[in-house]
RNA sequence: GGGCCGGUAGCUCAGUCAGGGAGAGCGACGGACUCUUAAUCCGUCGGUCGGGGGUUCAAAUCCCUCCCGGCCCGCCA
């Protein structure tokens, strides 16, 4: 067994091995490696956080990284557990400035009971009462946040509570192998950590008085599986949470690991074999983590890898600035597939998440698909990539549009994504992805968002039929399947409130102030519509008609753009206007309403 | 101080691991569609590939060095 460091950032080339397998995509890579152990099956890749704050987009590199690499290895015919645990027996330290609910909306501290998260400072989070009172506890609202948010992207995931691993008495064994030996536990940490002394345990019990987590021990009896302990204050960044004085025993069940010996553990209680992480863990943890899975627990390491984080909007996630963004918000904007293309890319990329420019996200991701199917103007993609990674980041759409027979339905809401099951489905999904899914249709997201102005769906279809976006032929589900694109790009155009948040001023006229040139040349148009035209001959006639009075014509279109939607530009404004009810067109061109 | 990522066209980025033609999208500009205003089509402009040095017949790519920006590196997780 080596004892030999390991970089944790796998992606990186190291010039010694000569890599002769270089693959176009990263899971592969870290695939080749998992592979290379020779490991048991079903293969288990670990991701995990503290449920501290707001689950937020950055936090789904534990899973969707993961994702990526478990997909690789079912390719290969492996059998794979992908397991997410939430660290739930980790005590509350602070109060979270931001919490979400289970549909996904931020709420500030103050609009849920905070009081009664502020008397549970200290305890594990499965103590702590759900602020917002539709879980069980804190730690379990949480963990259901979670699940959903990976079966919104089509993840097959287990969510394993730290807590119950705790209760089922899954980390006993493991404690006391620690707990026998404490100091040559205290010999390995020792140089990661400065507060690992003589009196060091690595063991935290709960308080059977007061429920929190203590971390004076006073003796370890590793036969009986108990602690004697005093409930002392423990710090908790720049304050004490104060202990109640209790002394007591407790069991193995009753209390956690200190974090830099419970990631091991879950190592070796779940037999981890591959685990992304970011780069915070890559200096701290993942160093002292090795050591102790080798030197400690005589375990192998899981194949770890460094994800870089990615930035929203060019600043850093941060709940308490406000600064985040749920998946179930992103999947109001965008189609899960495309959500999953973001993660498919290069993780030792720091990159950002720009809601404002998800219109090129979406772009680049409709010429990767186009690139995987090898139809014209996928441009930038390559094309290695895109037949590569392509199958896994669409996999969980098409599971969740085609039904056993091979018959799509598109009905409900969205997003939709399913997760993906067994290898008979896999492949059979992976048919219908070469010969079925080739149909779909793909409306650029800008224009999209353009569409969206329009309420009636007959309208949008027709608008984007007229526009060349569908293909004649082109089957009923991918037409239905390509407008629920509008609904997001809308959401985005008002989230975002740019260009193309255009709203029709229907009920009230914007306050205007015309030339009278342009007044009587208004007037005039209002009588052409009158006369009743089609959307083209109205186009004509708004050119036709300002030059007829000696207006500049970009400005005639303003003051139209200024009428029906407040703005200086907007959709092409003949047909627009040729799609709304005659009546309230003619009398808004006369400014009477 | 140490580590990692980034610095390629106005913007966003691919290309860097296997050295050889400097690219894409968007934007801008021009044109087509009886009609400059979403869309579509055609075209044009646009880059000392952060700076310097080195290796090489050849460097965005390899090596060294420097500069700029971002993040991480007590405890906790």
């Amino acid at each position: 067994m080596s004892a030999d460091a390991t970089d944790p950032y796998t992606l990186h080339e190291d010039p010694e091995d000569g890599d002769e397998d270089h693959h176009v995509f990263w899971a592969d890579e870290v695939a080749d490696q998992i592979e290379a152990r020779n490991p048991d099956e079903p293969v288990v890749i670990k991701g995990g956080i503290s449920p501290s704050g707001v689950p937020h987009l950055g936090n789904m590199n534990e899973i969707m990284r993961g994702y990526f690499v478990a997909e690789a290895l079912r390719d290969r015919g492996y059998e794979v557990r992908q397991v997410f645990t939430t660290d739930d027996r980790d005590p509350l330290r602070k109060l979270p400035r931001k919490l979400a609910d289970l549909d996904g909306n931020i709420v500030d501290l103050g609009d849920v009971d905070a009081g009664a998260l502020g008397r549970n400072l200290g305890k594990p989070y499965t103590d702590v009462p759900d602020p917002f009172g539709c879980c069980d506890s804190y730690g379990e609202h949480f963990s259901n946040f979670v699940r959903r948010a990976a079966d919104q992207l089509g993840v097959p995931i287990d969510v394993v509570s730290n807590t119950e691993l705790y209760e089922d008495g899954e980390f006993e064994d493991v404690t006391r192998r620690l707990l026998s030996d404490v100091e040559h536990a205290r010999e390995v940490l020792a140089p990661y950590q400065d507060k690992v002394d003589e009196e060091y345990v690595p063991f935290n019990p709960i308080c059977e008085d007061c429920g929190k987590i203590t971390e004076t021990v006073l003796s370890v009896d590793p036969e009986a599986g108990t602690v004697e302990y005093a409930c002392t204050d423990i710090e908790a960044g720049d304050r004490t949470i104060e202990g109640c004085g209790h002394q007591g025993t407790a069991t193995f069940r009753e209390g956690k690991l200190p974090w830099r010996f419970e990631w091991p553990a879950q190592w070796e209680i779940l037999g981890v074999d591959h685990e992304p992480f970011g780069k915070d863990h890559a200096e701290g943890s993942w160093p002292s983590g090795e050591d102790v899975a080798w030197n400690v627990l005589g375990i192998e390491p899981p194949v770890p890898m460094v994800y870089e984080w990615f930035t929203l909007n060019g600043d850093p996630f941060s709940s308490s600035a406000g600064n985040v963004i749920l998946v179930g918000e992103v999947l109001e904007l965008i189609e899960p597939e495309v959500l999953r293309y973001f993660f498919a890319k290069d993780p030792s990329r720091a990159r950002d998440f720009d809601v404002a420019e998800l219109d090129h996200l979406t772009g680049a991701f409709d010429r990767f698909e186009r690139a995987y199917y090898g139809e014209p103007d996928a441009d930038d993609q390559d094309p290695e990539f895109a037949e590569r990674a392509y199958p896994d980041v669409i996999r969980p759409t098409v599971a969740a549009l085609v039904d056993e027979e091979g018959v799509f339905h598109v009905e409900g809401d969205g997003p939709w994504s399913r997760a993906v099951v067994g290898t008979e489905e896999r492949e059979r999904l992976d048919g219908v992805v070469e010969a079925g899914f080739d149909r779909r249709e793909r409306l650029p997201y800008t224009f999209a968002a353009v569409l969206g102005m329009a309420d009636d769906p007959a309208i949008r279809e027709q608008v984007a039929r007229d526009e060349g976006h569908v293909a004649e032929d082109a089957p009923d589900w991918a037409v239905d399947y390509a407008l629920a694109r509008v609904g997001l790009a809308e959401h985005w155009a008002d989230r975002v409130d740019n260009e193309f948040n255009y709203e029709l001023k229907r009920a009230e006229m914007p306050d205007v102030a015309f030339d009278p040139r342009v007044e009587t040349a208004l007037d005039d148009l209002a009588d052409f519509v009158a006369e009743g035209h089609d959307g083209e001959a109205i186009q004509g006639e708004i050119y036709q008609t300002a030059r007829r009075h000696d207006l500049d014509v970009g400005d005639f279109f303003a003051a139209g753009y200024r009428l029906f939607f407040d703005q200086e530009q907007g959709p092409k404004l003949g047909p627009f206007l040729g799609k709304l009810d005659r009546e309230f067109v003619v009398r808004r061109l006369r400014r009477e309403e």
